[in-house]
DNA sequence: TGCAGGTCGGGAAATTTGCCCGACGAAACT
DNA sequence: AGTTTCGTCGGGCAAATTTCCCGACCTGCA
């Protein structure tokens, strides 16, 4: 209460931190993002490891971070940067809107999720709101999200036991059944249950359909 | 020889047309090449036809297109334009640098691929190199196709027929073996053959990692 | 205490796979 | 022209897998 003041380090200007892994792509949002008189990009990334790297050297008020990164490991990087700074602004901008990522990314403590397929005056006022400590998202997320606890939607993942979701993962990521078998200490016929009784809760027939649900919720990384 | 200063329509400033689905992205190239001063884009497209019509209408030096787009259409795009004008300059901005994919850019007509990974400048550089008519690849992709001519590459795809291929594709994409033996009118057991074969021959174990080779080349958006 | 549900695996019939085969047409080589 | 090769198409059959049902155990919860 009494320290309020303490954390009012800059009010004029926004100072972002840009994590995506590739270079044009990079520096085309930072023109963009620049071209606002009051943001400033004060450091780039291309990877986890050098976004968290980059967020303790220079501590920007804005993390604006795309999570399909090599090694997938976006989320990850989230959670490092979160339990160093609790008040971290992250801000994901992704590919894709699926519920299960956008949820994900949620959870693992961003405070804001644009799409790539927003216009940059969404991405703008995302920022925006995500540095005044609000969270933000784009249109199509919202309603992405909206439809989505509306129905109850089974979103997939959510009917899934935990087991189940971890052989669906190593299975996307191309393990054969024995090896999944070996590497959780089950017996072949538990794996071949648990395939079994993924596609029957999920109602996917293929397991080409089953790698695809995978990626789509961010279990495995292509 | 004789008529070579008709061909010199413009000998200040390159036209460009961008072609991205993602709004934001497409705005922060605008930016990047705009910063030249001889570079103007003159109009984007979010998707094939718009490209096309794009094409038409304003007639760019260059054509800077992101085949990984809704669709698929990418090089279905790079097809109609060179069919409308066997002249146009097309160069290839995408995410990957699999030798297939480039490959298959070039065979349908582009002058250059670059990858996103790749520095600004390269970029702006295979863009004037396009623009004087040379073809023009960015390092990476140099190095994946340099390498590719000397290891005789089993590059995968390159072992698989025609069928093989298409059958991955629909495979891939989720399709049941049965769904895909009615779309190209063949009998379940061939369908069952060539999915037997596609796995012989690529070495590949698992339905996922066949999965993941579509992706990988290109065959399948995920 | 009793129920629900996740985890683990057996069993048996039905289906699919793995691997081999032959046939046909087209392109390529001799 | 003859032949070799290669891609396409499918049959056959044993072996493997999938499908679906089952029981058992453990944990949390009412």
């Amino acid at each position: 209460m009494t320290t309020a003041k303490m954390t009012v380090v800059k009010t004029r200007g926004i100072s972002i931190l840009l994590v995506d892994d590739h270079p044009v792509v990079r520096q085309g949002y930072r023109r963009v993002l620049e071209h606002q008189d009051d943001f400033s990009v004060v450091a780039e990334a291309d990877n986890a490891a050098n976004a968290y790297r980059a967020f303790k050297s220079h501590g920007p008020d804005v993390v604006v971070m795309d999570i399909s990164m090599p090694g997938a490991s976006g989320l990850e990087a989230i959670r490092n940067i979160r339990a160093r700074d609790a008040d971290a602004r992250i801000l994901v901008f992704s590919m894709h809107s699926e519920a299960a990522q956008v949820k994900a990314a949620f959870a693992a403590g961003a405070s804001g999720f644009v799409t790539k397929g927003s216009e940059p005056a969404e991405l703008i006022a995302a920022i925006r709101s995500v540095a005044r400590g609000e969270h933000a998202m784009s249109d199509d997320v919202a309603r992405v999200l909206a439809l989505e606890s509306l129905v109850p939607t089974k979103s997939a993942l959510d009917q899934l036991g935990e087991r189940e979701i971890e052989i669906l993962r190593q299975f996307a990521a191309g393990s054969t059944k024995e090896q999944i078998a070996a590497n959780l200490n089950l017996s072949t016929k538990t794996v071949q249950n648990y395939h079994y009784l993924i596609k029957a809760k999920t109602g996917l027939r293929t397991d080409a359909q089953l790698v695809r649900l995978a990626v789509e919720c961010g279990l495995a990384n292509l």
